[in-house]
RNA sequence: GGUGGCGUGGCCGAGAGGCGAGGCAGCGGCCUGCAAAGCCGUGCACACGGGUUCGAAUCCCGUCGCCACCUCCA
């Protein structure tokens, strides 16, 4: 029973060893809060979700930090100087949406959410020591800026597999007071046009950290100079994974024992970008089927791989979970009140913890879930009840550790008391009436009060099992 | 040009040398007064061309197509 996972430093499945045995430390670059959360800020953000929850299933003590990137270029675009909104009112109204957003959809909260903002000092101390160590220099045009001298670490290109001679050298790449085009800023100095609360003083002049430099301080801060998996986009590997090794190791740190990449997004095969317009945002998706669903969804294809968005898709996954849904409503109906001693703690059938270990195969692992589904309502059609109580416990075990579980309270819908209970007294009395209908074999008057209700948006279900609460349910379509 | 990935049945989406994951849709059946839900059955699937092998979707070579990163990006 070991954690297999994918390691992109060493492109190989690699068994999971921790630095420390039953403790697992996960740093995941967060987003850079300049725009509203979309459909890929949520996948990335679900795949590590999914990754705690699992090593946390697994008995490790989980510390997960994901930094909010709270500073950067394109947030003081998006906040011009002398608008109406600052850049870090921007940066925390766009912060809150995605706290939301990943709330929504049960993603939990990290152990803890670092602002680059507010670990500033931590990152001058690491520049100043790559400066004393010969990594990093001033740039001599009087910029402020300081570069990471790439051509003195040898290991430059070890995560993406690259050699410095084949790192093109972008025609449009600002050298300025760099030694070499494919040196990265560290520090970058203030210029006149931006704000004075977007600077910082330090040794080398006024000015804010770069954003490579950033994600090393904060990793080094919370989790220590060595510390076990770093994730993040596969976007996200060049430059700024390369960077923020670079950097870490060359100040003699050990950083990231395995490096772990999400797939991205696309919208009918391209990437979303604001040119094409073909973003889903967060907010887009949540108004279509609800958070679980999206949650059901974006776990549905291997974090790994490339995900296609389609509208079709994302109704197939509300299909596909409601047969789940389905199986626990209707255990739940007809197992009502009954216990079996021989059912006891929920229990993850051995398949689905196997799916998981192998370097977290969700749609493996959601096959298992299905195939119990299955099993579980043969169990209720042929009145095996205490089968049927085992494989829904089986199910809700398995529903909990993906974070799907169609009955936690997390996923309840506010009803108002009252008037459900209103409802349900009308509807009853007309599932009454039609009950009366069939008895008599009056099929006319039974279908015309079923097609009145199906009219008002309301399904009937006649079980083949009675339950306590009659043999026949409502419920809202 | 460099680096990495992908091409699986109508659709989504796993797998990775032999036994056809799972879901959605379709078709046939069971159940039902009829439905709904559920269950059972139903697919000569692996871009193309060679090769290795007793056996390849899975390995090797080549071809075609697509995508990503190399510039801000989850």
């Amino acid at each position: 029973m070991t954690v297999r996972l994918y390691d992109s430093r060493t492109q190989s499945l690699r068994e999971f060893e921790p630095l420390e045995p039953g403790r697992v430390g996960i740093y995941v670059c967060g987003p850079t809060v300049q725009s509203s959360p979309h459909i890929g800020h949520l996948r990335s953000a679900l795949a590590y979700d999914l990754w705690r929850r699992w090593l946390s299933a697994r008995g490790f003590a989980v510390t997960f930090v994901r930094n909010v990137t709270d500073i950067d270029d394109k947030i003081l675009a998006n906040a011009p100087a002398g608008g109406f909104e600052p850049w870090w009112a921007l940066a925390y109204r766009i912060e809150l949406e995605f706290t939301a957003g990943y709330s929504r959809i049960g993603i939990l909260a990290p152990t803890y959410e670092p602002r680059a903002t507010a670990s500033v000092p931590q990152m001058q101390e690491l520049i100043n020591s790559l400066i004393e160590r010969g990594h990093a220099y001033v740039a001599d045009d009087g910029s402020g800026d300081v570069y990471f001298d790439v051509k003195t670490w040898p290991a430059y290109g070890e995560l993406t597999n690259q050699k410095l001679d084949d790192m093109a050298d972008s025609p449009d790449a600002e050298t300025r007071g760099k030694r070499d085009p494919r040196d990265f800023a560290l520090w970058k100095g203030a210029k006149p046009a931006e704000p004075e609360s977007a600077t910082w003083t330090s040794p080398w002049g006024p000015g804010r950290p770069g954003w490579h430099i950033e994600c090393s301080a904060m990793a080094k801060r919370y989790l220590g100079p060595a510390f076990d998996i770093h994730g993040g986009g596969l976007d996200l590997r060049f430059p700024h994974h390369e960077n923020e090794l670079a950097q870490s190791t060359a100040d003699g740190d050990a950083f990231a024992s395995y490096w772990v990449h999400n797939g991205l997004v696309n919208v009918e095969g391209q990437k979303m970008s604001k040119s094409l317009g073909n973003s889903v945002f967060a907010s887009e998706l949540l108004a279509l089927v609800r958070p679980v669903v999206v949650r059901y969804y974006l776990a549905s294809a291997h974090y790994r791989s490339t995900m296609d968005y389609s509208h079709g898709a994302l109704i197939e996954a509300e299909t596909a979970f409601a047969r789940i849904e389905g199986f626990l409503d209707r255990a739940s109906r007809a197992l009502e009140g009954q216990h079996f001693a021989n059912v006891g703690a929920p229990v993850i059938p051995d398949a689905f913890g196997a799916a998981l270990d192998d370097d977290l195969g969700v749609p493996q692992a959601l096959a298992v879930l299905h195939d119990s589904v299955r099993a579980g309502n043969t169990a209720l059609d042929d009145g095996e009840f205490e089968t049927a109580a085992r494989l829904r416990e089986e199910v809700v075990a398995m529903t909990e550790v993906l974070g799907v579980n169609p009955h936690s309270p997390e996923w309840a819908v506010a009803t108002d008391g009252a008037a459900s209970a209103a409802l349900d007294a009308l509807v009853q009395r007309l599932i009454d009436d039609r009950a009366s209908a069939r008895d008599a074999k009056d099929f006319a008057a039974a279908d015309r009060i079923r097609d009145e209700l199906t009219a008002a948006g309301i399904v009937l279900e006649d079980a083949k099992n009675a339950d306590a609460s009659g043999s026949t349910h409502w419920s809202i379509a």
